[in-house]
DNA sequence: GTTTAACCTTG
DNA sequence: AAGGTTAAA
């Protein structure tokens, strides 16, 4: 049986390249709620699906590792051919096939995958952008952002697949991420081709268009627990197929931010959020900020944002004045700075925030003795720690009071 | 142009 | 309630 792979039995089989935490956290990126696949089949080690194969990948200081497993063909036992090789050279955009022809044929198939397999990398993780440079530019223009960005470094926006994206994201109304990652694999393992097995976990590659749009499906995943977004998925893959065609999502990505926003709207089960989210996470949107209740909490209560008459829910004048007031305060790529708020609000990672804080009172506070009385009564039966965190909390929101605007 | 309620499940 | 969308007032 084939296991997933950990870095710390071998790194021969391994591959890596060279990228600072600052520059990517796999595990902010990979669990904040942009992508819904990936888990942590080892401690440090993510494993999933990119680009119709399975990896798993981890990091240390400076390098990224990743380990890309070979097909498991369940009829035949095949490995990869180069059959795969084309099968995926398909799969990629025009650009990238023209790069192709006009290199010289000289270097071996092996050589050619493992670039291939980095390109893709790259690509997925948008490597090319420099994140260090653009922490540094979010906190010159926002002190909130630069006290949580000291914490919370490396989170990066995932260049996603279109149809992966768009129909996970269907699937996160009204909902939550335990849920959506439930419901997600669901899909795959009802809709999706087979990519082999690790372990005791079946891989699969996320269901097609085709598959999606079948009238059949929406009965299957009602079945499956997917309520009312069952019929959204049935249609949203019919819609297009039928009126635009399967290269319009990726398409969308040489569009205008406002003309691909608008396009997917007219998808049942599409409204603002999820368009944003799209737009942002698989169209090459970087200035695109989905609004949903944890960023409008966010905006209210980190940066003081009060709507013209205490609205009372996310109407669409909400979402175009939040969206729009942190693209002024963080520019052209405030939706990925925005990610790196939201998952510093998710629960999740909560502890990570609390033992910086809990550091960081103590260097300012080292001369200040808290009394054992104030402990005992502040103390509510999770921890001692609490007390001292939730004291940081406090002053954490004075100082924001402070220096916000 | 704005507001409200219903929509399917389950952690 | 939970990362919203839709239809109808």
């Amino acid at each position: 049986m084939v296991k997933h792979a950990v870095l710390s039995s071998g790194t021969k089989l391994w591959r890596s390249l060279a990228c600072a935490k600052s520059e990517l956290r796999l595990d902010l990126t990979l669990a904040c709620g942009q992508s819904f696949r990936w888990k942590e089949t080892a401690e440090g080690h993510w494993t999933g699906v990119m680009g119709g194969r399975v990896w798993t990948l981890t990091q240390t200081d400076d390098t990224l590792w990743y380990y890309l497993y070979t097909k498991q063909n369940n009829q035949s036992g095949g490995d990869v051919s180069l059959q795969d090789n084309n099968k995926r050279a398909d799969r990629r955009s025009k650009d990238d096939q023209r790069k192709d022809e006009e290199e010289p044929q000289a270097v071996s198939s092996q050589q050619d995958s493992e670039m291939e397999a980095e390109v893709m990398l790259r690509d997925y993780f948008q490597l090319h952008v420099k994140l260090g440079d653009l922490y540094r530019e979010w906190g010159e223009a926002d002190p909130h952002f630069k006290k949580i960005a000291d914490i919370f470094t490396g989170v990066r926006i995932l260049r996603q697949d279109p149809t992966e994206c768009l129909f996970s994201f269907i699937c996160t109304s009204n909902n939550h991420i335990s849920r959506i990652q439930g419901m997600v694999e669901r899909l795959c393992q009802a809709l999706g081709t087979p990519l082999g097995q690790l372990d005791q976990t079946a891989y699969y590659d996320f269901p097609t268009l085709s598959s999606l749009a079948d009238c059949s499906v929406e009965a299957c995943l009602r079945d499956l627990g997917f309520g009312y977004r069952a019929r959204f998925l049935q249609q949203s893959a019919k819609q297009i197929l039928d009126s635009h065609g399967l290269q319009w999502l990726e398409g969308l990505r040489r569009v205008s931010y406002l003309e691909a926003r608008d396009a997917l709207r007219t998808l049942p089960g599409v409204g603002t959020k999820v368009a944003d989210c799209v737009c942002l996470m698989c169209l090459d949107k970087p200035d695109a900020v989905p609004v949903d209740t944890h960023v409008w909490q966010i905006a209210q209560r980190d940066y003081k944002y009060a709507a013209d008459k205490r609205q009372k829910s996310l109407t669409e004048k909400v979402h175009r004045d939040i969206g729009g007031f942190f693209r002024k305060l963080w520019g052209p790529y405030a939706g990925w700075a925005h990610s790196v708020l939201f998952c510093a609000d998710l629960k999740k990672f909560q502890s990570l925030k609390e033992k910086a804080c809990f550091n960081q009172l103590e260097t300012e506070e080292e001369e200040e003795k808290c009394s054992k009385t104030e402990i005992k009564r502040e103390f509510d039966g999770r921890g001692l720690n609490m007390m001292s965190e939730n004291q940081k909390k406090a002053k954490m929101c004075v100082k924001e009071e402070n220096t916000v605007r």
